[in-house]
Order: C-alpha cells, then sequence, then structure tokens
DNA sequence: ACCAAAATCACGGTTTTCCGGTATTTCGAC
DNA sequence: GTCGAAATACCGGAAAACCGTGATTTTGGT
C-alpha cells in the first residue's frame, strides 16, 4: 500500500469502451487515483494485474468469455496486495454474494453516480469494504460474508456444461444440442440438469437470466 | 437546426447512471456539443425533450419500462426535429433494422470508444445517419430500412402479455401465475403464445433472452 | 354506437423439460 | 498411479411447454 499521499493506481475492465471511456474521463478529474490501465476481458484484466499490481481495480461483472466474478477470483492470486470494486448492473442478494465470497472489496451499482463512485474508491482504497448502501441491507441481515481472497472456485460450471447453456441461449433443444455435441440425448439432459442445479435456478427461464445477467449472451 | 457555429443541443437518457456521468464527462471536452438534460427513463426522455426540443438524444435501448425504441417512437412524436443515436449493447440484425425502423438516426454499440461516439454525434448533427461500422454490413446487404419517423408501433406487448413476461422471468410456470393473476390457465397460455409469435421466438430461452437484451429483467 | 384490439377460456394432442436414481469411462492434478 | 471431477449414458415417470384451432367477452378509441 502507498501512504496517503501518493495516489492509488487503477486499472478499468469493462468489455464496453464506452464506459471504459467515460470512467476515465471521470476519473481524470479525481487526484486521488491514477488510472495506470484499462482492458475488455477479464483475461487482459489478469494479465495487466499481474504486470501492474495496481492497487485498485474496477471491474464489471458482465462480461463474455470470463466473467467479473470468475476474473476477480483469480486476479487475486497473481495479485493479491489488489482491490477490486466490482460495477455491477444488477444488484440480487445472491449476486452480491457470490461477488464478495469471490473476494471483491466493493460492490457499486452501475446506476450509482460519479460521486459514489469516488466514495467507493475511497473507501476501498483505505482499506474498508464497500457495498452500495440500496444492497447493504439486503445481506447485512444474518448472512456475513466471509473473507475468501483469492480461494479456489467451486460452483462454476465445466466447459461442456458451458458449451450446453450456450446453445441452450440459442433457443435449440435438447435434442438438437444432442445432434450439434455428437452426444446422446441423455447425456444433454445430465448436464441440464447439473447446471440447473449448480445455478440454483429452476427452469430455461432461470438458467437463460442468469447467463444473461453475466453478460454470456454472445 | 442550428448553423454550423453554434454547438447542437443534446440530451441523454441511460437507466445507469454511471454511464450518464461518464458520457457526460467525456462530451463535456467536445465544443460541438453541448449537453441540456439527462436522465434514466423513457418517460422523463418525452418530458425532457417536448420541453427542451434538443437536436440530439444520446440513448440507451436497454431500459427497464419503456425501452429505448418504444422511447424514441413516441420522443419523434413529441420533437420531430430531434435526432436520436441508439447506444447498445447488442448488434443483431433484427435489432438494429428494428430500432432503426423505430426513427432513429444512428446505432452506437457500446464497446465503441469516444472517437466512435464524436464521429457518430457529428455525422448525426449534420444529417448523416450513422450505422456502427461492424453493423452496417450486415444489413446494407438488401434490407434497407424505411425511414419511420414517428409512426405508429405495432409489434409491441400488450399489457398483459408484458405481465406474464416479466412472471416468467421470475421462473414461474403457467400454473403459477395462472394463479397470480387470478386467469385461468389457457388464458396464461394463449397469451404466452401470443408473446412467442410477436417476438419470433421459439421457446422460453428466446422469449427470456429478448426480454433481458431489452433491459426487462427486473 | 361501433369496431378493433385485447383478454378471456377451452380441448386435445405432441414434444420437451424436469426429476429421481444409477453407472461407466475419461481425464487432469497431485 | 490414484483419486476425484467431468463427461458419458440409461431408464421411467410426472410436469410443463408447445401447437392448432376456435370462441366469447371486455375494453378503448373515434
Amino acid at each position: 500500500m502507498h501512504n496517503g499521499t501518493l495516489p492509488s493506481t487503477l486499472i478499468l475492465v469493462d468489455d464496453q469502451s464506452m464506459m471504459l471511456d467515460g470512467v476515465e474521463a471521470l476519473l481524470s478529474t479525481v487526484p486521488s487515483v491514477r488510472v495506470v490501465g484499462r482492458c475488455t476481458t477479464g483475461k487482459e484484466a489478469l494479465e495487466l494485474a499481474a504486470a501492474l499490481k495496481p492497487d485498485l481495480v474496477l471491474m464489471d461483472v458482465n462480461m463474455p468469455g470470463m466473467d467479473g466474478i470468475e476474473a476477480t477470483k483469480r486476479l487475486l492470486k497473481v495479485s493479491p496486495e489488489s482491490r477490486v470494486l466490482i460495477l455491477s448492473m444488477y444488484g440480487h442478494k445472491e449476486f452480491v454474494l457470490e461477488v464478495m465470497e469471490a473476494g471483491a472489496f466493493g460492490y457499486l451499482l452501475k446506476n450509482a453516480g460519479k460521486e459514489e463512485l469516488k466514495a467507493a474508491l475511497a473507501a476501498v482504497a483505505q482499506g474498508t469494504k464497500y457495498v452500495a448502501p440500496e444492497l447493504a441491507k439486503l445481506i447485512s441481515q444474518g448472512d456475513r460474508f466471509k473473507d475468501r481472497r483469492g480461494e479456489t472456485n467451486y460452483d462454476v460450471l465445466s466447459k461442456r456444461e458451458l458449451q450446453v447453456v450456450k446453445l441452450i441461449l440459442q433457443e435449440r433443444t435438447m435434442n438438437e444440442i444432442a445432434e450439434t455435441l455428437f452426444i446422446s440425448i441423455d447425456t444433454v439432459e445430465s448436464h441440464r440438469r447439473n447446471i440447473l442445479h449448480k445455478l440454483d435456478v429452476r427452469n430455461t427461464a432461470g438458467l437463460v437470466k442468469y447467463a444473461m445477467e453475466r453478460g454470456w449472451g454472445e
């Protein structure tokens, strides 16, 4: 960590360049942080973080490929000193908990304004966890999130399961998926079952919603 | 329209304040446009546009409540001189066509950078339609979009259908939806059928994806 | 008052999903 | 080379979704 006089170094991670440029423009007026890197995928984020060891990482959760949760877990392995502030469109309980358990230091909604962004960055830079106020009450009622900095992931889908999800997102039936992947329908249904369990959803609607919320939609 | 020396007036519409603040910060360095208003819902956009009659409107498509497509159609009725530049996460053909047929003057992806934003705004201000280059080839091959400035909407869902969609997004079965709305299962299935047809999707997966892409997800 | 659109309900049939349990083979990590 | 996770496959049954078709009532707008 730096002493208080130096600005914190920060990298930006968001798949949308518009957001990247916008936030960078915003932060250019904030003397306490210095943007030292920016990228658009989780993979790049890992490389950047490994090379630059930034104090802060402002990361979107909804990214194609590796999402922000997975990226956070892995990033903390290669740069354990970095503190990750997550930027998210969505604010449901499970989502927030999942993110915080991945080791993030803060959770900010995209419909927060610039003032809240500054406040959150300041808090996190200072070593205080920050969760968007409208969400804080949702989670603090009992279920405290444990600190899992850099711990291993447990609940993620396997490669094959992800393939199946992608195909479901393309409106394919189990039968069509089986033909596409050259495996039995029973296998596809096994995969589907496991997916529903892992994601803790009831049906296709839940599955697709879950996937879309995490930016797996294309 | 103004003569070339005055900056174009512009209002920003996006449900995410972060994007709003970011883009505003970006545009503060661009002398040719002046941000005269900003808001976070389609409804507010209509009011603002009616009052301010801006030259330009930079609008997100993915908004809860009234989405950008519907908002564009209605906005052009109350402020026909305004030119709408759409900002979107997604770039599929049908989406772009739908937006342009709603009367928009341009279609920009959120993963475009600030330079492209400036270029697009300049083009639209000047009266030239702008479609993100990576999408232009998708659509220009034959199916030219007609200019439907302020025309009536045809394909939108009814109130009831929208309610049903919302409940489907909550992982409810037809049966549960019927109980919730105090109507027969057959009716719910009728609605569902009509929805699938209107949205031109095959199944729940397609329905949910469509809804999520338009920000109906909460 | 009228017309069109929206909302309601019905029926029968097919396909697909959902659920329980089980079991074998393949593969990567330690 | 062992161990566990992943991928594969099967079965039978219940529930839900999908499809065609048709009909009545309610509602909103001119």
